[in-house]
DNA sequence: GCCAACGTTGGC
DNA sequence: GCCAACGTTGGC
């Protein structure tokens, strides 16, 4: 079966997980869990693939911006921190048997050679339809491929 | 820390 | 199934 590339963007408050979190994780690799938001989930369960690309993006800080890129090395499977009792990620309504929660793995690709912040992103018209300007509390959002490659250009690095 | 946007919950 | 109340996100 043929599929296209898809292109996302994926949130996270730096103070929680960072860029620099996931480049110093084994393979530089890891699990993206704890997503608790239904439209969110539906992409990680049904949409995201293996090689799909990932603006890595920090929030919640004084500059937000898209900072690198990552890569999708596993699609969707279920969020097991969804039946950790002891985890902040617990939902009791969740089970092995009927999960609801999913999440992926991703893997550090590469950094902007400049940070392409929420202002910049805001003020280039071709980007004025990017879920992040209006929808912006969505914590994973499909992004275009002529918004990707846009994205790419401002922030000095080659559209891989 | 404030507040707008908006998703979720629960009573009816 | 509506909608008010409530909770969360995230920019500022």
């Amino acid at each position: 079966m043929y599929t296209t590339m898809n292109y996302w963007l994926f949130k996270t408050e730096p103070g929680c997980f960072s860029f620099d979190d996931l480049k110093g994780c084994p393979n530089m690799t890891e699990h993206w869990d704890g997503v608790r938001n239904f439209q969110a989930r539906n992409f990680l369960r049904d949409q995201i693939q293996v090689g799909d690309r990932i603006l890595f993006y920090h929030s919640s800080i004084p500059e937000p911006a898209v900072v690198g890129l990552a890569e999708v090395v596993r699609a969707g499977y279920p969020d097991f921190t969804a039946r950790d009792p002891n985890g902040e990620h617990f939902d009791p309504k969740d089970s092995a048997l009927k999960p609801i929660w999913y999440m992926v793995d991703v893997r550090y690709s590469s950094p902007m050679t400049k940070i392409v912040t929420l202002e910049s992103i805001k003020n280039n018209p071709l980007l004025a339809d990017m879920p992040l300007v209006t929808r912006s509390r969505l914590s994973i959002q499909p992004v275009t491929a002529d918004q990707y490659r846009t994205i790419c250009t401002m922030g000095g690095v080659a559209c891989p």
